[in-house]
DNA sequence: AGCAAAATTGTTAGCGATAACACTATCCGC
DNA sequence: GCGGATAGTGTTATCGCTAACAATTTTGCT
């Protein structure tokens, strides 16, 4: 820095200025400034910057590093979304979402003077290492626990299980099974909600909830029992993965999708249209998701407080091939 | 740093010492200043250290953000496999593999001073951006370019094509034909030529290349051309998403797999034990790619001088459902 | 012209750590 | 019991930057 200044014939405070954008700056002296900066193919240290002002212009992201679609589409949207914004992003995978593990991936994003965290928090135990965080750190949960104070951003669960049972009942099944995910997941637990609701609005019967963990293998576990159950119309899976289990089960025992049941799926994973058949299936707006996630944690960047804001993002059912008004 | 020295009774520089492990400080006074650390909750300045060290105790990734299965898993391997050297990840996820893109990412990475660079580079532009890069940085590319003289450790792309086909052919096939990825991925060359090799040894009749790209709305739309061609018999699918979708376009021609048609992928998502029927498919070993990469990686790190060693992981035929001999 | 206010630039003092060196005990062998 | 090595500890300088203030120039107005 010193050496751009010398070149440039200024301080190095008037370089410190025009690589802040300070105002009160000639533009002739920023000019010569930059070039000098060009010239010398200087970068700032951002080590330095950092320790000086105590704040680095990275958010901090948490996410469990597996290769599950949701998660990944998200964190993967969050990315492109923060393109614009001036701020970096800096990834802390973490192998499991255990409250301890949690913790210190805060930590760590901590220790980087991080200006602020969002984490991808789909389970409980993500949640609860979230307690001990300082109050003044901006934060955002996505796809985490409604019951908690905490500002949260999280596509509408409920409402796409809802519509994706309501799309079966209005075909004209009598009743729609449900394969849900983990139960320890925030996403199972909203779209059975979603869907126990659906039935009971139409006043229709509700099943035993059979349940999965988002793996074709769980979900091809399910499909052989449901496959067996000749009352077995309609299925609506938890996400596209099950569905493909689902779908392949049914296949073996000879029950064809859609004339003999019908399935939907959950997520779009871009595979599902060429699922045999194609599937109908629920997609999320992840882009969205991130899009309001990045507002939502820049606006407590700016205000320097926290709140507890909360942005619901309703998806979207996409029609394919596996729904079909039951025979007879 | 200062507080916890006054409260433990020493100078900073012991507490520093005591820090980073230095061996000549007594023991008693080591526990002192732990206990003072623990009860203060002091903790260590990143910037502060990187700052004067000139050093982060950190590795850069540099990856596409996508949601592409390889990529995908490479890196969350990548992560996993760092988690007890003591070094943490940062990624530097980038829009599009890109010259100017990597370069920026990789800036970004000098600019925190990272100990190391790590690029998932599997196309020709991302490997571009590294040759301007400071000869001492340590550095290694995975599925990168082969004809560059970078570090590089990469999953046998050839030896897999090579037996998908092989397999084919030995189970009575005249001759196998190839969907492959988009043509400037290092991966989808190589298991065009691996193919091509095997067909060759094989004294097969090679016919003309498919070209896909990656996806499986891609693969479909190449099965529909080959499902109207009565003289195939059997295709290698340079990844599984292809496969499903020529799955698809063979199913609704009535063509059955593997009666009418033997397929065989690559990679081994989690579904293709699900897809229908059952795909056999060749799996690279992404935890084995991952590993070497880091030992590579930190070899140079040690040495302080790059090389440019290579390896490569062979990887794995697994059998199921999708492959039979021909009729008759 | 003359003076206050505003705009621009320079100077100095840290941010929180480590490196290099200086210093004090302690230990060894003769 | 004395020189010299060897712990163990403290002191000082420094990394590259920004904040705060000081100094200077320019501007605007009477």
């Amino acid at each position: 820095m010193t050496d751009v200044a010398r070149l440039a014939g200024v301080s190095h405070q008037t370089v410190s200025r025009v690589l802040n954008g300070h105002p009160n700056v000639r533009e002739q002296t920023r000019l010569r400034v930059r070039a000098a900066i060009a010239e010398l193919g200087y970068r700032p240290n951002r080590a330095a910057r950092i320790l000086v002002t105590g704040k680095s212009q990275v958010i901090g992201v948490i996410a469990q590093s597996s290769t599950l679609y949701g998660p990944m589409s998200m964190l993967s949207a969050f990315e492109q979304a923060t393109g614009a914004s001036g701020f970096a992003v800096s990834v802390g995978s973490v192998r499991s979402l255990d409250r301890r593990s949690v913790a210190e991936a805060v930590e760590r994003h901590l220790d980087q003077r991080v200006a602020g965290i969002v984490i991808i928090a789909p389970v409980v135990s993500a949640n609860e290492a979230l307690d001990d965080l300082p109050v003044d750190i901006p934060l955002v949960t996505i796809d985490g626990d409604p019951g908690r104070s905490i500002p949260l951003v999280t596509v509408d669960q409920e409402a796409g299980a809802r519509d994706a049972t309501r799309f079966l009942l209005e075909a004209g099944h009598r009743t729609v099974w449900h394969v849900s995910g983990p139960a320890d997941w925030f996403d199972s637990a909203g779209r059975v909600r979603g869907w126990r609701r659906a039935l009971e609005e139409a006043g229709a019967e509700v099943p035993p909830l059979v349940s999965a963990d988002w793996t074709a293998a769980s979900g091809y576990q399910a499909g052989q029992m449901l496959a067996r159950m000749a009352e077995v119309t309609a299925v609506f899976t938890a996400n596209d993965h099950i569905a493909l289990g689902i779908l392949r089960a049914l296949s073996e025992r000879g029950r064809r999708v859609p004339d003999d049941v019908s399935v939907v799926g959950f997520d779009d994973v871009p595979e599902a249209a060429y699922f045999i058949p194609p599937l109908t299936t629920i997609r999320p707006d992840f882009n969205a998701v991130a899009t309001e996630s990045l507002s939502v944690l820049l606006r407590q960047i700016d205000q320097g407080e926290r709140g507890c804001e909360r942005r619901t993002i309703a998806p979207e059912l996409v029609v394919r091939d596996s729904v079909a008004p039951p025979r007879g």
